[in-house]
DNA sequence: CTATGTGATGCAAAAAACGCATCACAATTA
DNA sequence: TAATTGTGATGCGTTTTTTGCATCACATAG
């Protein structure tokens, strides 16, 4: 869209914050960049950027016009997305922002059933952290965001909630595999594999074990969720996980033989955590997101029935 | 705002419904703005417009983007209001449409008290019908609306109300005017002048009318409410007229010598009309347009105390 | 059929945007 | 303290975009 370069030039350099990181970003000179930014300045009648030593920083006006551009951005995607459907197929493109527990599994079925009904809609998926996710909804980055504990922001509109039962992961040959259910006595002083403590799984983990007064012989911890699973079949120790998170036939058929194991922790030791699917407050999605959010909540119900809420 | 130039010249095209007529209005050649026209199209990547033998006419998909078009023109101004507001001189255009009631005196006075206190701040007053009122909120071509009865579109939020009560206008020399307070029944057969049967205020006193069967010679016509009120003064006539619409003093100073007095017409014959102020549903407006509104409720406050609501 | 209106298009002129080289200033580094 | 590095601003020639004129193709009304 020609008319909004202007404007995406200004985020970008609100984004960057200097001038020629932004430009270069743009694959424009500065000078250019640099002129399109007064002669905005001018016609608002003021400065937008304040002119540091090291780059530029917005200004109050600048807060407010920047905040303008990208809900008019967003509001384009979505008119733009309204009127691709128009012609009977639906277009456009939708920007997720979610933890890990969600991209290993659920979102490439959810997103390839999707795109299989709808090859036109593309997508772009950013695994990242629950408050950069919360970030990412509040600077229109993002259309939707799947944050598994806990919700910070109050702009954040909950569409959805998935309650998630911990599990106790391990391989197929532990001693506490045999266990249909696991009591969190049980793991005292198991040697475990932790995912770290900004993980909404483990801080839920950690509220259960100082209740229950149980230590686990924590011996690694990662962020990779990968590299907990894979580990299991390396040495004998557990870890922890949420339905979500793990293929989606380990619980519904556990008789299956398989390296690895999941069993559920007792309800009483550690509750369920809540997995939030949500979008910013008051803002409307465009026609390819909304659909997809049912698509999303579709999806939940069939696999997790009566823990889903609207 | 030059960014804006490519949706302005669109939108002047959807209200002309023809590229040559807007064209001229916006002082360019037909060529260019044709170019712009079919340019913005590629790249919306489809038809915006029907070609018509007789110009053109927005398709399905214009609908949508003209009013996106719309909207951000909108909230652009509300934006470059507030960032106008920021260097503590109020700045902004307040677009007002409304009846002819209260462009006689209480808009001219409310303007221009605060135009008092904020010179820099510019208006437009268009006198309009209901409908034309409602539907130029609609098209946010006007801020504001002050329509008395009826209120007809579901989009048309009202922030305040003031009841109204009929009084009936004569010469101080008529016989009615010995009369504190006038019934319908006293009015049988009397000539009478009365604004068109569009104008809220006729409406009202017909239902009156047909209530209490009876009947007014109705001598002239006219949705002048200039010639109405002067005409008083030339023939023994009634009209009628609500407050809103005369000189302050009329009814708070009625003894004093004037060439014309107003009479309320028994409530019990007929009701109270209503004056809605109100702005489109949903939208947030430019400070000085909202602050403007807070003028409007506050004066008629200290007008009519108890018939106001918000 | 003619006359008048419409939007579309080729081409040259005008206007705007761009990129290079450079300046002025501030912060950091040697 | 002096040199270096990084920042945004600006003059000037070049390139790209936009504009206006003339004209076409088409539809409608007289």
């Amino acid at each position: 869209m020609r008319f909004m370069t202007s404007l995406r030039f200004i985020d970008a350099v609100a984004r960057e914050k200097s001038i020629r990181k932004a430009a270069e970003k743009l694959a424009i000179t500065s000078t250019a960049l640099n002129r399109r930014i007064l002669q905005i300045e001018d016609e608002i009648g003021q400065p937008l950027f304040e002119r540091l030593a090291s780059g530029v920083r917005l200004n109050t006006a600048g807060e407010l016009f920047v905040q303008h551009i990208r809900t008019q951005t967003a509001e384009l995607a979505r008119v733009q997305s309204q009127i691709a459907d128009l012609s009977g197929i639906r277009r456009g493109h939708v920007r997720i922002a979610s933890g890990a527990d969600t991209m290993r599994y659920f979102l490439p079925e959810t997103v390839a059933r999707y795109r299989g009904e709808h090859p036109a809609v593309t997508f772009d998926l950013v695994r990242q952290s629950g408050d950069a996710a919360e970030q990412a909804l509040r600077t229109l980055e993002a259309d939707l965001a799947l944050i598994f504990e806990p919700i910070k922001s109050a702009d954040f509109q909950t569409m959805a909630t998935a309650r998630q039962q911990l599990y106790c992961m391990m391989s197929a040959n532990h001693p506490l595999a045999k266990k249909p259910m696991i009591r969190l006595r049980d793991c005292v002083g198991q040697p475990a594999i932790l995912p770290r403590a900004d993980a909404g799984l483990r801080q839920l983990l950690n509220v259960g074990l100082i209740r229950r007064s149980v230590e686990l012989g924590t011996v690694i911890e990662s962020n990779s969720q990968e590299f907990l699973q894979n580990y299991l079949t390396h040495e004998m120790v557990i870890s922890f996980q949420i339905p979500i998170a793990m293929p989606s036939d380990l619980i519904t058929a556990p008789l299956k033989t398989s390296a690895i194991v999941a069993r559920p922790v007792d309800l009483a030791d550690v509750p369920a955590g809540i997995l939030h699917i949500g979008q910013l407050k008051g803002r409307v999605l465009p026609v390819a997101a909304a659909k997809f959010l049912d698509s999303i909540i579709t999806e939940l119900g069939a696999r997790y029935g009566d823990d889903i809420d609207q």
